[in-house]
DNA sequence: AGCACGCCGACT
DNA sequence: GTCGGCGTGCTC
């Protein structure tokens, strides 16, 4: 046999390591390493040894030879990852622009978490005046680097005080002032040689900490659910779907379905009878949610079926039992994984099928780096098992259903509502109409007589407040218009300086006195939150039993389970929240469902704003009558002509999506094509400004459109600037090519404090 | 990230 | 002249 070699990438998280190094194999590993194995190579100048994964193994050698080192041995068998794995990696790479090792980590089960764990600071074992002197010293030879070190030490010292320790750092053998090391080397630009000169010097020594970890919860299986086979007899339309779904994996068809079908239509019951025939052909299948706090209900309903064969995955877990969960998928010991997006990367042997429940959430796109969104990583986890991926929604999102009417994916519909009751009947209300009656409440008078007809009867209702992108929107309050950028067909934001912006390109005009459309002078900026609406209501109906939810009153973990449990017992006639309460749970006495303003989903800065809204009044509406008491909804909107809202009021969603298709076809727009933004952040306003235009101007000379460069909706954060640009192409593929060349592009650049990000098919326009 | 090399000011 | 620190470049 020749000589083989193998490509490595180091565990070191710097973008300069970040590509492969080639390695000969030595004859006690050949034939034993394949892409995925972690090995252990001499690297740099001293040939320390260090951590790598094989990401290549082939006989070209790619390097002078006479340079080339030998692989010392295969690093400590922990959940070794698979080639799979790797594959899955290098593919996130390519697809959305992030470092090779990054793509690894986010891929690769919790290993690098422990590590991330343990903290490093720099403390001082002199007293103050020592170090005052070594600072004199230091200031008289010039040696600037220790100077800031110095003075950086000092001076945390003099706001801590004399008593000593530092907030950040708690351990308990620290006794002098500690300062993050990373603060040191990174905003102190000070190297590791310098540090360690002060440590020799008896000044300093850098102590770590370690994290502390989760103390272990049992979560469900402490629940004690007797796992009695809960099994339902399925209709004819759920049978024929999961019919069909497994004799295509029979045949080795591997195709993606899209489940289209209302709540309380029965989807969950195809998941499980799904699951359950993947498992008797001797495969795994996972189960994506979309969110955390959503986890409880489903795990309930798969641990009856499937008991300890089911197990959940999500970041409130510890390292270790992280760790646990991975071998135990690894070796077979569980056949279901339930979770949010992470769940994708459970080390399964073969996965038979990927579950994406809720398919149209925006959390299942990362929004750390690299930026993948859980669909298309999950049809890409699926060509590697060959399984199959099955997406489920009551509202899919345009992607999705654009792609079933392309025919890319099989379509099923569940029409019929298995747990009966009506569809509600709903009113939508004018908000104009109702200033010009002179009702300036937010509740609307046919709000108002709904609400006091079922506080009389004693049922219950909901209120809901779509906050989300309410911050900066600027509407008239006479007409409902609202201001729009001329070029990009979203809404412009209210910047403090008083000019109205646009994110896409960068346009501005300043806040206009009277609309332009109707010359009134009630242009506001809406924003309310449930908090006043609470208050309101109180003064309308006194005594009235409220509860709330938002992101305020729910910020310890399981206030979000407690508070819903209250409105199902019955605590309380009103229950007034944002977005979280439009999912989960059913409330059989809820007969009303308020939305108070469509319109603040509606004008979100960005061109998913239409869809997001329909999806939303959708949910909201379909809260009420889902007992046996039929149910009504009121809309309240400022432009109750909007098809979004229409649309959402008939409980119409093909009829949404024909209209809503034919905007993003015209503008360019996702899913009819595709989008990427390039995010610039630097520490330095103007030079983060300087290189946005550089690599868009580079992006245009090759021929291509290019939206902005423009600062970033919050144009800084944590001292960071952000500015962003767009490019538009029908061609998935094009983008990643423009990707490619920036990327090779910035790469021989020295970037000091400058980072760039991409984000292809981006859900929040930054 | 960490280590070697080369430049530059400080001091015998 | 040397010594030692600091910045720069490279790592298969």
């Amino acid at each position: 046999m020749g000589e083989q070699y193998a490509d490595v990438i180091v565990d070191i998280s710097h973008e300069k390591l970040d590509r492969p190094f080639q390695y000969r194999i030595p004859d006690s590993l050949k034939g034993r390493l394949e892409p995925g194995a972690c090995v252990l190579v001499p690297f740099g100048n001293g040939n320390r040894m260090i951590k790598g994964y094989v990401i290549d193994v082939g006989d070209k050698c790619k390097f002078a030879p006479e340079r080339m080192k030998v692989i010392a041995g295969i690093a400590d068998k922990n959940v070794d990852v698979t080639d799979k794995m790797v594959a899955l990696a290098a593919w996130i790479r390519k697809n959305y622009g992030s470092t090779m090792i990054q793509a690894l980590k986010t891929v690769l089960p919790a290993k690098q978490t422990v590590r991330k764990l343990e903290k490093r600071y720099v403390e001082t074992v002199m007293n103050r005046e020592e170090l005052t002197a070594l600072l004199g010293e230091s200031l008289r030879k010039k040696q600037t680097a220790k100077v800031r070190v110095l003075q950086a030490l000092l001076e945390q010292e003099m706001c801590q005080g004399s008593a000593g320790k530092s907030a950040e750092c708690t351990a308990a053998e620290s006794t002098g002032t500690c300062i993050p090391y990373e603060w040191i080397t990174g905003k102190l630009n000070v190297s590791a040689a310098t540090i360690n000169s002060l440590i020799k010097a008896g000044a300093i020594r850098v102590h770590i900490t370690e994290g502390f970890r989760d103390p272990v919860q049992h979560s469900v299986q402490a629940a004690a659910v007797q796992s009695g086979a809960e099994k339902k007899k399925l209709s004819a339309d759920q049978q024929h779907i999961v019919d069909t779904v497994l004799q295509d994996l029979d045949t080795g068809q591997r195709k993606t379905y899209l489940l289209h079908g209302i709540t309380g239509s029965g989807k969950t019951e195809v998941y499980m009878e799904l699951a359950e025939g993947v498992i008797r052909r001797g495969r795994q299948a996972i189960v994506l949610i979309p969110e955390i706090a959503l986890t409880y209900q489903t795990l309930m309903r798969f641990y009856r079926r499937f008991g300890d064969r089911v197990s959940v995955m999500n970041s409130t877990l510890s390292p270790g039992e992280k760790y646990d969960q991975c071998r135990r998928a690894k070796e077979g010991e569980i056949d279901v994984i339930i979770g949010p997006r992470s769940a994708l990367f459970t080390p399964f042997p073969r996965v038979g099928l990927i579950i994406m429940d809720e398919e149209h959430e925006g959390s299942y796109k990362s929004e750390g780096t690299p930026k993948y969104h859980a669909r298309e990583t999950a049809m890409e986890v699926a060509r590697l098992h060959g399984a199959c991926v099955v997406l489920g929604s009551a509202t899919p999102s345009m992607e999705a259903f654009y792609r079933a009417e392309k025919g890319e994916y099989v379509r099923f519909t569940l029409k019929e509502r298995l747990t009966g009751g009506v569809l509600p009947t709903v009113y939508t209300v004018d908000l104009r109409e109702e200033l010009r009656q002179g009702n300036r409440s937010i509740f609307s008078r046919k709000l108002q007589e709904l609400l006091a007809d079922r506080l009389q009867k004693g049922q219950q209702s909901m209120l809901f407040l779509n906050r989300r992108g309410y911050a900066g929107f600027v509407s008239c309050r006479a007409c409902g218009a609202v201001m729009k950028c001329p070029h990009c067909d979203v809404s412009l934001s209210e910047h403090r300086n008083g000019t109205l912006m646009c994110h896409y390109c960068g346009y501005s005009i300043p806040k206009p006195r009277q609309c332009p459309k109707c010359g009134s002078k009630y242009i506001l900026g809406f924003k309310a939150g449930t908090q006043q609406i609470e208050e309101k209501l109180q003064e309308l109906f006194p005594g009235v039993r409220t509860l709330r939810m938002d992101g305020d009153t729910t910020k310890t973990k399981d206030s979000y389970e407690k508070i819903l449990s209250a409105f199902a017992n019955e605590e309380a006639d009103v229950l007034i929240g944002t977005q979280m309460i439009v999912k989960g749970h059913d409330f059989p006495k809820v007969t009303l469902v308020g939305v108070l303003a469509a319109d603040l989903s509606l004008a979100a800065n960005d061109y998913r704003a239409g869809e997001r809204t329909f999806q939303l009044l959708t949910q909201a509406v379909g809260r009420a009558g889902r007992g046996e008491l039929p149910g009504e909804a009121v809309i309240q909107t400022y432009q109750p002509d909007h098809y979004a809202v229409v649309f959402a009021a008939a409980q119409d969603y093909d009829g949404f999506y024909e209209e809503e298709i034919l905007y993003r076809e015209m503008g360019g727009y996702p899913p009819a094509a595709h989008m990427l933004a390039v995010q610039i952040f630097a520490k330095e306003d103007e030079s983060g400004a300087q290189l946005a235009k550089q690599l868009a101007d580079t992006v245009k000379r090759n021929g291509h459109q290019v939206l902005g460069p423009t600062p970033a909706t919050i144009g800084k954060i944590n001292d960071i600037y952000r500015y962003v640009f767009y490019v538009k192409k029908t061609d998935y593929g094009q983008l990643v090519e423009i990707k490619d060349r920036l990327e090779e592009m910035i790469f021989p650049m020295q970037l000091r404090k400058e980072q760039v990000q991409f984000d292809f098919d981006p859900m929040i326009c930054l």
